[in-house]
DNA sequence: TCGCAGGTGGTCG
DNA sequence: CGACCACCTGCG
C-alpha cells in the first residue's frame, strides 16, 4: 500500500532527514527514506512536488506522517518573513528550501537528544538503533528488515547500567535511566523548564526537545555549529550564547527554531561540501 | 597516541 | 553567576 501527495512545496527529504533533527531516517540506494516513527514503518520518496509514502495507509497519513512532516505549516510565507527581516539568512533560506521541523513522539526527542550531547552523528545513530534493538518493542518488518521502536520511560526506569553496556551509550546511560524514572514518576514533560529539569538536559539538548518534540517553533538550539555560523554571518564571540538568544529572539521571534535550523543546515552542510574548516 | 565530537553536571572563585 | 574540567566511546 502506498499514500501519494501531490503539489507539495518547500519540501526536500534530504534537507528534512539530514538536518540533524531526527537520526532513525536511513536513506535507501534509491534515494528514498526509510524509518519508523510512532509505532509505523514508512519509506518515504519525493520527486517533482510529489511524495510517495510507502508502507502507509490514508488513515496512517492523516493521522501520523501528515502533522509528522508538518504539512500544515505554510513554509514559503515563514522564508518570506525570515527573509524580509534578516538579509544575512537568505543564502542559508535558498541552500535548505526543503527543511520541514519533524513534529516527532516527545520521549524519542527525549532520548535522542540526550545521547546526542557530545557525540559524533554515526555513533548516536548507532546507539539509538542498539537500545531499539535490545529494550525497545517489535514494530514490524519491511522488506526483510525488522523495524523496533525505543524503549518506553518504564523500560528503561527497570534498567541497571549493566545491562546497558552492551548499548554503549557511555556516561549518557546513567541520564537515560534517571531521566526514564523521572518520566515514570511526573509524567511527560510539557514546557521548557520541565524539560530542562530531566537528569542529562541542558540548555542545548532542552530546546531541541522543545522544538522536535513539543513543536515550539521559538526555541533555539545553540550547538556548536550554531555558534559556528553565529559567529561567521552575524560577529558574535563564540562563547557569547546570551548575547545570541537575545538576537534571536527579537530577530526571528516565533520562528526561532526554523531560522536556526537554516542556519544550522547551511553552516554544517554547505562549508563542509566547500572544504572550510 | 591523543584530541575531539551536535553538552552536562559538579566544583570553584 | 561564569569559568573550568572530567566524562564513555570510536574514529582519524
Amino acid at each position: 500500500m502506498k499514500y501519494v501527495v501531490d503539489g507539495l512545496k518547500d519540501f526536500n527529504l534530504d534537507h528534512i532527514f539530514d538536518c540533524g533533527q531526527c537520526f532513525r531516517w536511513k536513506k535507501e540506494e534509491n534515494g528514498s527514506y526509510t524509518g519508523v516513527a510512532k509505532g509505523k514503518i514508512a519509506n518515504m520518496s519525493f520527486e517533482d512536488g510529489t511524495l510517495i509514502i510507502d508502507n502507509s495507509t490514508e488513515k496512517d497519513f492523516n493521522e501520523i506522517w501528515k502533522s509528522y512532516l508538518d504539512l500544515d505549516r505554510n513554509y514559503g510565507e515563514i522564508k518570506e518573513f525570515l527573509k524580509a527581516n534578516d538579509q544575512v539568512i537568505n543564502d542559508a533560506i535558498e541552500y535548505g528550501q526543503g527543511i520541514r521541523i519533524l513534529q516527532q513522539d516527545v520521549w524519542e526527542a527525549i532520548v535522542s537528544f540526550i545521547i546526542s550531547q557530545n557525540n559524533h552523528i554515526p555513533r548516536i545513530k548507532g546507539c539509538i538503533d542498539n537500545l531499539s534493538k535490545e529494550f525497545g518493542s517489535f514494530v514490524g518488518n519491511y522488506k526483510g528488515v525488522d523495524y523496533y521502536s525505543l524503549p518506553s520511560p518504564e523500560k528503561l526506569a527497570s534498567l541497571s547500567e549493566e545491562e546497558l553496556a552492551p548499548v554503549k551509550l557511555g556516561y549518557r546511560a546513567k541520564y537515560l535511566i534517571e531521566t526514564g524514572k523521572q518520566v515514570t514518576e511526573k509524567g511527560m514533560p510539557k514546557n521548557y523548564e520541565e524539560v530542562l529539569a530531566l537528569t542529562g538536559v541542558g540548555p542545548k539538548v532542552a530546546n531541541c526537545i522543545c522544538l522536535f518534540g513539543l513543536a515550539k517553533m521559538d526555541s533555539f538550539p545553540i550547538d556548536v555549529w550554531v555558534k559556528r555560523v553565529m559567529n561567521k554571518l552575524y560577529g558574535f564571540e563564540e562563547k557569547d550564547v546570551k548575547g545570541m538568544e537575545a538576537f534571536a529572539k527579537e530577530r526571528f521571534g516565533d520562528l526561532g527554531g526554523i531560522a536556526q535550523q537554516y542556519l544550522f543546515y547551511y553552516m554544517r552542510n554547505f562549508s563542509n561540501e566547500n572544504g572550510e574548516k
